[in-house]
DNA sequence: AATGCTACCAACCGCAAACGA
DNA sequence: TTCGTTTGCGGTTGGTAGCAT
């Protein structure tokens, strides 16, 4: 027999908030600040639990919240952050401060899930209006090993990477900034270190808290991201230097290349696997939000966070 | 107008981590 | 170190509004 649950006790009353309840409640929190969930109702005289309280609290009445509306910016940093995270909805909501992870959770259940299975499908064409969640799609979708076929170079990006004002950079440039980000610095000297000049690709998540990186060494075009294509060596995250190590000779794109595709153009497809970083160490996701800020450097927050000026 | 279906979202539940004695 | 309590988190549920038939 386990623990009872903190709201079976008689009494307790359950269900929507009513305006009185919710007056109460602030006024007490206004009054003795947040915290001490347990004396909420003893010293309100709420009928109701402290955790119903606490979640009251945070999910409704907390200053600062933003309610509805998503924007298409709020909606590509939640399907990006998702592909990144899982469903931490909390360290998600942690990066959009005016909304609480319960609502960054329901959005994501009821309709971002429909867009991307939708968008995977094949059966939605990118609009304009949602051109903004398309892009983030293509970034955290595509390029993660599932099989989009050749939607990713034909629809979202091509739009993309033909108006020069975009607020995100392409989709191969984002990944490779996310990954950079995501090793965290020291960077490693291609000349110094010969292993390591496919150091960059694109990141996903799995359930073994593996990250998968694809990429692409271009000699003509430098390295590019690309979806769907094979894998042809496997490298691995070196905790000691804090980036990709792998064998020098899987790295070497005139060889490779030209076992793989016999003609001028040398390229070497790799498929990278990196242990996700120790998180005490490493503070996670910092990047991210370097990113997400150098993402919208040049533009007015009211700007970014509308629709994107080439819309 | 009545009924059924679907989408949405506030709130609940259970688990686990964090905290403190 | 242990154990009880508190807090935080993520999955799920249930009520309701809106739409279709």
């Amino acid at each position: 027999m386990g623990r009872p649950p903190c709201c079976d006790k008689v009494g307790i009353k359950k269900g929507p908030w009513t305006p009185e309840e919710d007056i109460i409640l602030v006024s007490y929190i206004q009054e003795h600040g947040p915290g001490n969930w347990r004396l909420v109702p003893t010293n309100t005289g709420l009928l109701r639990c402290s955790k119903s309280c606490r979640l009251r609290w945070t999910n409704y009445l907390r200053p600062g919240i933003k309610r509805g509306n998503f924007t298409p910016h709020e909606e590509g940093m939640i399907i990006h952050l998702q592909a990144l995270l899982g469903n931490k909805w909390a360290a998600i909501a942690s990066y959009l401060p005016q909304r609480t992870d319960n609502d960054i959770k329901n959005y994501w259940n009821t309709h971002l899930k429909k867009k991307i299975k939708k968008f995977q499908s094949g059966l939605d064409t990118p609009l304009a209006s949602d051109l903004t969640t398309y892009r983030f799609l293509s970034t955290s979708y595509n390029e993660r090993g599932v099989d989009t076929g050749s939607r990713h170079d034909s629809s979202s990006d091509v739009k993309l990477t033909e108006n020069s004002n975009s607020i995100y950079a392409s989709s191969a440039e984002n990944i490779s900034r996310l990954l950079k980000g995501w090793m965290s610095s020291p960077k490693i000297d291609p000349q110094n270190n010969p292993t390591a000049k496919c150091c960059e690709g694109t990141a996903t998540t799995t359930a073994e808290s593996l990250h998968y990186y694809r990429l692409k060494v271009d000699q003509q075009e430098g390295n590019k991201v690309i979806p769907g294509d094979e894998y042809e060596s496997i490298l691995s995250f070196d905790q000691n230097r804090n980036g990709l190590a792998c064998d020098k000779s899987s790295c070497d794109s005139s060889q490779k290349g030209s076992e793989m595709s016999g003609n001028d153009e040398e390229k070497v497809k790799f498929d990278v696997h990196v242990q996700k970083p120790k998180m005490e160490n490493n503070p996670p996701l910092s990047f991210l939000e370097n990113w997400l800020l150098d993402e919208s450097a040049n533009h007015e927050v009211e700007e970014v966070m509308g629709l994107s000026p080439i819309f």
